[in-house]
DNA sequence: GAGACCAGCAGGG
DNA sequence: CCCTGCTGGTCTC
């Protein structure tokens, strides 16, 4: 079981960099993941909600110092107990309905890029220019690209959709995986 | 506010 | 294949 296509994903602006992540690592099915976590304010009280996800390539300590390299100035703390819980929802048996929260520091334009990647069907793969039409801005092409490269929050954000024109397929953490992930959705209906 | 930077694209050679 | 012009949002002074 993967991530289900029932699973809401509510997209949050974080209007600054947190000070905190709460980290800690999940193994998946598609190889172990770095998730990240922060405090939001929710309806009622304060609610975690997943900031990063990063793929783990070679091993922990290298993959902690890319996180290092794009939030320098986060403080990050292990913290298995609360990635537990949102372990369960992604590899989890209980997607269906649930809702899950990602909270994302960005401009409008790349939520907007963000939350139109997010409403793709599963397994549907669409180009830059595409996209850039989807948002009515279909001469903002290079734009988007720019917003889709900023993605931190790997899978529920899923730049993995995104190919070029030409077909190339290229992936922050290998085109290998890209396919993989395409492949699966294709045959599943589910992420 | 200017200028550089890009996971794009089309066109030409 | 490589080069060029065009593009628009963001980042850095």
């Amino acid at each position: 079981m993967w991530i289900s296509d029932d699973l809401q994903i509510s997209l949050t602006k974080m209007k600054k960099l947190p000070s905190i992540i709460r980290y800690g690592y999940i193994e998946s099915k598609f190889g172990r993941i770095l998730l990240g976590l922060t405090s939001i304010k929710g309806a009622n009280d304060e609610c975690d909600a997943v900031c990063l996800i990063y793929f783990v390539v070679n091993n922990d300590s290298s993959t902690l110092d890319e996180v290092r390299r794009r939030w320098p100035s986060v403080e990050l703390q292990a913290d298995a107990v609360a990635v537990e819980k949102f372990s369960k929802i992604l590899c989890g048996d209980q997607g269906n309905n649930a809702v899950i929260n990602v909270a994302v520091p960005g401009t409008d334009f790349q939520l907007d890029v963000w939350n139109a990647l997010i409403n793709l069907k599963s397994g549907r793969k669409i180009t830059y220019a595409e996209l850039a039409e989807l948002l009515e801005r279909p001469t903002a092409v290079r734009a988007v690209a720019n917003a889709v490269a900023k993605n931190e929050v790997a899978i529920l954000i899923p730049c993995h959709r995104i190919i070029s024109k030409n077909g190339q397929s290229k992936y922050h953490w290998g085109a290998e995986l890209k396919q993989e992930l395409l492949t699966y959705e294709a045959n599943t209906n589910l992420i």
